[in-house]
DNA sequence: ACACTAACCTATTCACGTG
DNA sequence: CACGTGAATAGGTTAGTGT
């Protein structure tokens, strides 16, 4: 339906995406997407809609008549008897509950303006009247670093699409579906900094606004992290560059615009745990020449991260494959050829326009890759060279994983280089 | 055009680990 | 026991799909 959208591509919509206004109830203006027609602004926000296969909702009314609170074991056991997603399983559920109460409420409505002898509230009959209650999910364990992926995600943007939700999840290893949940606790516990309360900052779709400061404790900022029980305790001199490694893409604040501070965020563990997976690749490079690209490590943590934000060779043990990614989620492309899409894939103006949005926070990120994938591609075969490569190995061998040089972050190429660079792509 | 419903949201509560 | 936080719930809304 849509033509496919390169990573770099993906970013940069994403971010339109992201940025479309929501109203009052979190979800976005229906008027903005429309503005930018049906046609060249596709569905990337939400999951890709599931149509259930009638063997599947048999299964699913079955169940539901046995129980319609089915715990963690039964909904992971109907899961993969359909072959269905378990939280798709436990939507559903939810769905169909309120669905069910509706019905019921109906029904006792209608019997009580017949009769009038409803004195008392009875429970719906779908309420878990007699039905011992199964096992919840057991708690899924947030290491630190992970917790501040998700935090520097979530200053960035409160209602991650789903895109960001399952790169979220690549990045950290945690499930999609309980990154969502985890979106929804933090939202209820730490409401937006609104003079009218927490859902008045929701209304532009972004969470700091050009004109409004940030909130004045961003949980990732050095000084959150100091005093949070999740985050240890970090030098900011070295963390503001940890940060882009560990959480920003770096692009911009990294290499393509050197001098723009990278924010504060600190994820030391998250940078320890990169720059160990990196030496641990470089040292079975050998037997897995394929795997992580020479140009990752050529480049050090500083372009290789830069240029995977979102097909990291780190995390995930596949590059994302952001061409049948629609297939996944359903997310579909819009044409490049013209409309804000192409607009917004001008690198260079997205970077300018993102600092712009940032301006005055803490954080200057860069979300939007300005590379689509083939220029990334290019890219990857430009560093690939053995000059490169040898520079990459001489940076991951000159340092311990618990220290890096004062520069670490800096590129290794001069500016002349990445201008060069810039024009080839 | 409309009905149905998956997906997503808030608000609230439960439950569990930790200090 | 208080606190933080993941999980689950009810209920409202949006938007994709089928008729």
């Amino acid at each position: 339906m849509y033509p496919v959208l390169a990573s770099g591509e993906r970013e940069a919509f994403e971010d339109v995406i992201d940025s479309i206004p929501r109203n009052e109830d979190g979800n976005r203006q229906r008027k903005q997407a429309a503005c930018c027609s049906p046609c060249t602004f596709p569905r990337g926000s939400r999951r890709r809609r599931i149509v259930l296969k009638p063997h599947q909702k048999e299964a699913l009314y079955t169940l539901f008549q046995q129980n319609p609170y089915p715990g963690i074991t039964t909904r992971t056991q109907l899961a993969q008897e359909i072959g269905l997603p378990e939280s798709r399983i436990q939507v559903w559920f939810q769905n169909q509950r309120r669905r069910h109460l509706k019905q019921s409420r109906l029904r006792s409505t209608a019997s009580l303006k017949e009769r009038q002898c409803h004195s008392e509230e009875q429970p719906p009959s779908g309420a878990p009247v007699c039905i011992a209650k199964e096992a919840r999910r057991k708690r899924t364990p947030i290491s630190p670093s992970q917790r501040c992926v998700l935090i520097q995600a979530f200053e960035k943007n409160r209602f991650p699409s789903i895109v960001t939700r399952e790169d979220l999840a690549r990045r950290t290893g945690i499930p999609e579906c309980r990154i969502q949940v985890w979106f929804q606790n933090r939202r209820a516990r730490h409401p937006g900094q609104s003079t009218h309360g927490p859902l008045n900052a929701l209304a532009v779709g972004v969470d700091h606004e050009p004109s409004q400061p940030p909130p004045p404790v961003p949980s990732c900022s050095p000084a959150a992290l100091n005093s949070s029980p999740h985050c240890p305790p970090i030098d900011p001199v070295d963390d503001i560059q940890t940060f882009a490694v560990a959480a920003a893409p770096p692009l911009a604040s990294a290499v393509l615009v050197p001098g723009v501070p990278s924010g504060g965020c600190a994820v030391r563990s998250l940078r320890d745990t990169v720059a160990q997976d990196m030496q641990a690749v470089w040292g079975r490079e050998h037997s897995h020449p394929s795997r992580i690209p020479a140009n990752h490590l050529s480049a050090g943590l500083a372009l290789g991260e830069c240029l995977s934000f979102t097909h990291s060779p780190l995390w995930p043990p596949h590059r994302i494959q952001s061409q049948g990614h629609s297939g996944s989620t359903g997310m579909a492309a819009p044409p490049l050829s013209d409309g804000p899409m192409q607009r917004c894939v001008q690198g260079s103006k997205v970077v300018a326009a993102r600092a712009e949005m940032w301006e005055g926070s803490v954080l200057q990120p860069a979300h939007a890759s300005p590379f689509p994938d083939d220029s990334l591609e290019l890219l990857d075969e430009l560093l690939s060279t053995p000059e490169l490569q040898d520079q990459g190995k001489a940076l991951l061998s000159g340092y311990p994983q618990e220290e890096e040089p004062e520069g670490f972050l800096e590129s290794p190429l001069t500016e002349e280089e990445y201008q060069a660079l810039l024009d080839m792509l």
